[in-house]
DNA sequence: GTCAGTGCAAAGCTTTTGCAGCGCG
DNA sequence: CGCGCTGCAAAAGCTTTGCACTGAC
């Protein structure tokens, strides 16, 4: 989904996962084909499942060899929640936010707070250690949810 | 660990409970007293491995459901770290504090930081929900791993 | 033609559930 | 002395690993 003056998501992706000796297999290509395509984290599981029927079936270890190709690459982040690990495109150096979680329903909503990565960003220093990423997670009741 | 005017969290999670019907076994005790004497996070099974040798053993499935039951009443937090659970003493309403874990040695340093707090406060109004708990986890070097 | 990538199946872990018996209140 | 709690063991998920085979370069 996200596109860079350089090149799309996908392109990106596609460049880590066959740099050195690595070959982009079908399974590879399928699986960043989708996650391109999506704009809302999915599990590995939900990956495999939504590729089962189409021209080519992936098997879940694709999936996740894949995945951690890419997460090493800093190409998806991994969001852990509930216990389960879900996983979303993202551009390094770009635009990246975290989620909040409703309770009630299990839905997940995207959001961006320059305030909070700059309350991070301080807490690096005073911290002493080098900050390479950081999770955070809101949880609590949608607006929908809230209501009833 | 944590103390408050009332009690210590020791006292505050035995009420919690044998609140209602609820009755206070050895096992409950027993996680109850391993918990309030520890300062780190702990997973399910470390708790269980620390008990086998003492005066009574505990099942995991007793330590599972004892977290379960102190995290509903917000006496334990968990934080999924690495993909697994880890828990910790916390007292309601009282410091909340947060993780950073070294991707390196893997060990877990708590912080807690005002502004971060601010940021995140502000944002449940922007959002439209009603948060109920938030996780941060920093993921870097710690100050040891950083020098070598 | 070589060797990395792939799907399947089996194994590994963490967490949950079922159950007979124990023991708290 | 009833009913909730407990430990054990089995089950249920999610994730990783092993392996023979395929297919990219």
């Amino acid at each position: 989904m996200p596109e860079t003056a350089e090149g799309s998501w996908a392109q990106l992706a596609l460049d880590a996962v066959t740099s050195g000796d690595r070959r982009a297999g079908a399974a590879r290509r399928a699986v960043i084909e989708l996650l391109a395509g999506e704009r809302c984290c999915l599990g590995a599981q939900d990956i495999a499942d939504r590729l089962r029927g189409t021209e080519h079936t992936v098997g879940v270890a694709s999936v996740y060899r894949t995945l951690d190709l890419l997460s090493a690459a800093g190409l998806v982040q991994r969001v852990y929640v509930g216990g389960r690990a879900l996983y979303e495109a993202v551009v390094p150096g770009g635009e990246h936010h975290h989620h909040a979680v409703c309770e009630r329903c299990g839905s997940l909503t995207p959001f961006e707070d320059p305030a909070l990565e700059r309350a991070i960003d301080g807490l690096a220093d005073r911290l002493g250690v080098r900050v390479q990423a950081h999770d955070v997670l809101i949880r609590g009741e949608c607006s929908g949810c809230a209501g009833s």
